[in-house]
RNA sequence: GUGGGUAUAGCUCAGUUGGUUAGAGUGCAGGAUUGUGGCUCCUGAGGUCGAGGGUUCGAAUCCCUCUACCCACCCCA
């Protein structure tokens, strides 16, 4: 092997693009009939962003991120996800100043120095959308629905909701002193990992996977218990929302999301079949964030899908084939010359044709037609030519007609539309 | 960062106790069918056997080193 693509970052070629694209367009069309607008934003920012929003102890800032310094000596961080980003623009463009509520949705590629495995990668793509200035359950409960709905039609409806509520700067100092009480009485059980984290982020020992932890886990106080009034009706909220659609979820008092932003609802979409990385999209509410990044108090929401993830779990036969309309079989010189404008004419006006150059028998014009699964094939030859015609042949019903050169293009955009309306 | 697995044709993979010219399927090209695709049959092109070193008369095969990829831990989308 000569030169290769970095470690963890792929090329994604067009038989796997087909499914890409599809997976994109259902969620820009969905996305957009909920009135959410796309954002494009930069893959750098500066490195102090993601650190101040993600959390210092966390993993993806202290061993995960791609950071560097640029030639003025500012340290610049490729993005490792999405939510940083927007809300920096959103206070940046004084978004928050119209007052309405603003819905935006973003996809492209994260970056984080993670050990590649299945569904782990270090350029990976997410999809995104955050929500800002709408403080009630029903938006929670809107992003769930939207959400559960997207995996629905793209076939993928076997993706797990789980659901949980990390309260409010009210409620969860009292539940985090409770927790970390208890699990100071329980410490000599804990892995060592849980030992330190137990000091400086004791929610995270929730979610360690470690038999030993989990004993001790199980036991644990529930944050759910520690809700105060307003975060408990929230979360009442957003349940009695879903129960009334009727979409499965399972409370999981012991998910904790590894960003530290984080307020009263969370959620993670856990599909099987994915291998050890098996969340396929993730988020929650973050109504601090935009404060302490310096903008207005906001309240805000959001979430992320795992592209990679999502298209390993979309079966192939349900995307949507898109293959050329018509194989133009030119033979001989006189017949390129007819069929190669035409070509230029039949593409530019939304229908598909191919078209070869190099002189090839009309047995080998035909397998390529074949082979690019078109519905009609054009034969053009001297014999036709001379005659002032074409052969247009139905390669299914393999009937076949003849049509005068001079109404080449009308007759053939005739039958396309034809072939579109059925 | 720590484990385990794998590396042979474009792709998916065989390859015996080390043995002479490294195979199959698929894909590609040509032909059977002089101007009509899919099915069938025939033929052909295509390989530094991941890289480097060692053992041996002889290495894809045995040993060492390196690299890449995969899976898992961890973590997460």
């Amino acid at each position: 092997m000569g030169l290769q693509a970095i470690k963890g970052f792929n090329d994604i070629l067009p038989a796997e693009m087909n499914t890409w694209q599809w997976v994109e367009n259902v969620f820009r069309q969905l996305l957009s009939s909920y009135n959410y607008g796309e954002i494009r934003l930069p893959l750098l920012e500066y490195t102090e962003l993601f650190s101040r929003s993600i959390g210092d102890d966390t993993d993806i800032v202290e061993k995960e991120m791609y950071t560097f310094h640029d030639r003025s000596n500012r340290s610049l961080t490729l993005r490792p996800e999405g939510t940083a980003s927007v809300v920096r623009a959103f206070i940046q463009h004084g978004m928050a100043a119209t007052g309405n509520i603003n819905k935006l949705y973003y996809l492209g590629p994260m970056f984080r120095y993670e050990r590649p495995q299945k569904g782990r990668y270090r350029q990976f793509y997410q999809l995104g959308a955050e929500v800002f200035g709408e403080e009630d359950y029903h938006q929670d409960a809107e992003i769930l629905i939207m959400l559960a709905r997207y995996f629905h039609v793209l076939g993928v409806g076997s993706a797990k909701l789980n659901l949980n509520s990390l309260g409010c700067k009210h409620c969860r100092p009292a539940y985090r002193q409770a927790l970390q009480d208890y699990l100071q009485r329980h410490g000599e059980y804990l892995c060592g990992d849980c030992q330190r984290r137990m000091q400086k982020n004791p929610l995270r020992v929730l979610d360690c996977k470690r038999p030993d932890c989990r004993k001790v886990v199980a036991e644990v106080p529930k944050i759910l218990d520690y809700l105060g009034v307003d975060c408990q009706a929230h979360f009442d909220g957003v349940i009695r929302l879903l129960d009334e659609v009727g979409i499965d979820y399972h409370v999981n008092p012991f998910m904790v999301r590894g960003l530290d932003y984080y307020t009263r609802t969370t959620f993670e979409f856990i599909a099987g079949d994915l291998g050890a990385q098996n969340a396929v999209a993730a988020g929650g509410r973050y109504d601090r964030l935009v404060e302490e990044l310096g903008g207005k108090p906001t309240p805000a929401i959001g979430f992320a899908i795992g592209m990679e993830r999502l298209a390993m779990l979309v079966d192939s036969d349900s995307v949507p084939v898109s293959a050329p309309f018509i194989y133009l079989a030119a033979l001989g010189e006189s017949a390129l010359n007819i069929l190669y404008p035409l070509r230029h004419k039949l593409n530019q006006a939304g229908v598909g044709a191919v078209l070869n150059y190099r002189q090839k028998s009309l047995k080998n014009l035909m397998k390529k037609a074949d082979r690019n699964n078109v519905v009609y094939t054009l034969i053009a030859g001297d014999q036709e030519i001379e005659q002032g015609a074409a052969i247009l042949r139905n390669m299914k019903t393999k009937e076949q007609q003849t049509i005068p050169l001079n109404t080449l293009f009308t007759n053939i955009r005739e039958v396309f539309d034809g072939h579109q309306n059925n």
